[in-house]
DNA sequence: GGGATCCGCTAATTCGATTTAGCCCCAGCC
DNA sequence: GGCTGGGGCTAAATCGAATTAGCGGATCCC
């Protein structure tokens, strides 16, 4: 890139000092300048079309309005692309730059990026995991100023910025219940408590505990809980053998949108219309959520909030404590939920 | 963060002077240095975890070790993630970190932008748009080291990636072709030609051209085109229009996964069952291509591939010439092809 | 009139590396 | 014994800002 004009340059511009031009242009009013030279220096600054040299500063300075946001994957939907949205604009009103770096999901990687990053003089990490879970930041962060996104880390000292999982829980109880539902109604994906993650995932435990709450403080239960991976084909290989099994549903709370495109699929084979039959309510609002047939009535993740308000955490002077911020997630209602079958 | 080691310190305890730890510890072999001296210095880095400051180097050398990133979005389907996962990947083989930013699709946001990672001595500048197009980048980058991703701007000479839309159109022919098609094939999606877009796009041009030509090596042709946008309502829509004007296609080219998604609504609707009665096929190949009943065939945006390349060009040594690299589209081969219908 | 004050600046140092220029000492040679 | 020629280092400048210390000159006061 060709070579950029620096301040040396703008104070012989001006006729004064370097020392001189850089308490005009910092703004800074500790020091006594005359009128007639601050505009002389403005005027050089503006002619030059000056820029100050950022990593010069940081040298000084030791701040390089940059933060850094380690993540361990930013593929996986239904995260990545608006968590990194939200911090982006978030940084950018605040005049600051993202370094993106990913681990791959593999842990050993995490402190090379941290090093990567430090050795850049990030002034703040945003350690970040694409489904909500307990992590294990690598010790280099220790010390700095970190905010722990998506994730927790108990012991850690720093904030957690999380979906409130709970209230999203309490949210689909209401839509059933208002909508009339108080038996026949099962939960699609639990809490993931498979073998392979027999405590079930921080989502699944949160939703369900929500779920439950309010479902009994209007009077009502969950019919049943089928435990099982929160993809498409899980969606639709439990619901098939759910109606297989004579069971008849009358309400589905599934545990993502994938494992609702799923039972659709398996409802729209076994005969079952949506909402006429059974009534469909779940979590995440992917893009697809929308164009399902009917529109699926889901409760959001909140990504592009969780990356703004982790920013800014970050950006906002004062010291970080490890309180948990839950962030809402707002209800999408679209056409998936209706009054219970006469016959349900 | 805590304080680092800095070279001085290192220099200090292995007794040398500053020079020669720098030569040391950079691999030159230009001075002569003790192979005792050598090992003290390598000694005492390793004692103190010493990590060489980015920032403090860049000033000298002019080289941060850092890509800056600037698209318009990196929101929309189907792009983003994976292009940014492919750049992440090749600039970390190579020891580089990446700034993401995004211009929201202001025009006027890029100046600011490129500013902004020029003042922080980016070596490289990713200019990336999130459906290919023509662009007109900030003139910022002129001189600049530039590489286009996924779009392209003639007179600039920098080098673009672009996906393979031509042969990923003689690819989708070829599938049509091998199952036995050679009527009643049709376009939903066509060339993107709407009133608000009269030239069409990039990429539905291109595939068009190469449908054309390999349906017409192979004795066959398009029956017809319906020009429509490329979202899931469009294909619902223009499929039943099409079946209610008492058409009976073949085959279906769609122009996007979310086209097919919606063409796969209004079969349904019509009781025509894929492929035994309509074969579709597809491009994108977007997560929820493998979840339709049956699977979708179709070619898929090369994403990563995108990403990796276009950081790989931009790293490697070498100037950059205007070279349009077109990066090969994969056919993902699925169940949604089969042989005519026998009264098609 | 001489010292204290204040105004409006500038010189010089610092941040942590890289890099150019050059120094000292010992060995070899004539 | 003086001169050359490495070998093995170091001193000092440099990158572009921020910042500390301090300096002339005018003004004020007694």
């Amino acid at each position: 890139m060709p070579r950029r004009g620096t301040m040396a340059d703008v104070a012989r511009s001006a006729g004064v000092s370097p020392t001189t031009a850089s308490f005009v242009l910092a703004g800074r009013t500790d020091m006594r300048i005359s009128d007639a030279a601050r505009q002389r220096v403005l005027e050089a600054a503006r002619a030059l079309a000056y820029r100050p040299n950022v990593t010069a500063r940081s040298l000084r300075t030791r701040s390089s309005r940059t933060i850094g946001l380690v993540s361990d994957t930013i593929t996986t939907t239904p995260y990545a692309g608006e968590v990194i949205r939200g911090a982006l604009e978030a940084a950018r009103a605040r005049d600051h730059l993202l370094f993106i770096t990913e681990t791959g999901g593999d842990p050993a990687a995490g402190s090379g990026l941290v090093n990567a990053l430090l050795d850049r003089q990030v002034d703040a990490v945003i350690y970040a995991a694409m489904f909500t879970r307990h992590v294990d930041p690598p010790p280099e962060l220790d010390g700095g100023r970190v905010v722990l996104l998506n994730c927790l880390a108990p012991g850690r000292n720093a904030p957690s910025v999380v979906p409130d999982e709970i209230e999203a829980g309490r949210t689909a109880a209401r839509v059933l219940l208002g909508a009339g539902h108080t038996r026949g109604i099962w939960s699609i994906g639990g809490r993931h408590a498979l073998p392979a993650t027999p405590d079930g995932w921080f989502a699944g435990n949160e939703r369900i505990r929500g779920l439950d709450e309010a479902l009994r403080a209007g009077g009502a239960a969950l019919d049943g809980v089928v435990e099982c991976a929160w993809e498409a084909a899980d969606g639709y290989r439990e619901v098939r053998a759910l109606l297989a099994g004579g069971r008849r549903p009358g309400a589905l709370v599934c545990a993502t949108d994938r494992v609702s495109f799923g039972a659709y699929q398996a409802l729209a084979e076994a005969g079952l219309r949506v909402p006429d039959d059974v009534s469909v309510v779940s979590f995440d609002d992917q893009d697809f959520a929308s164009w399902l047939r009917p529109p699926l009535t889901t409760i959001a993740l909140p990504h592009s909030e969780l990356g703004r308000v982790a920013v800014e955490l970050i950006l906002d002077p004062g010291p970080l404590d490890a309180t948990v911020h839950r962030v809402p997630m707002p209800l999408r209602v679209r056409d998936s939920v209706g009054p219970p079958h006469e016959n349900g």
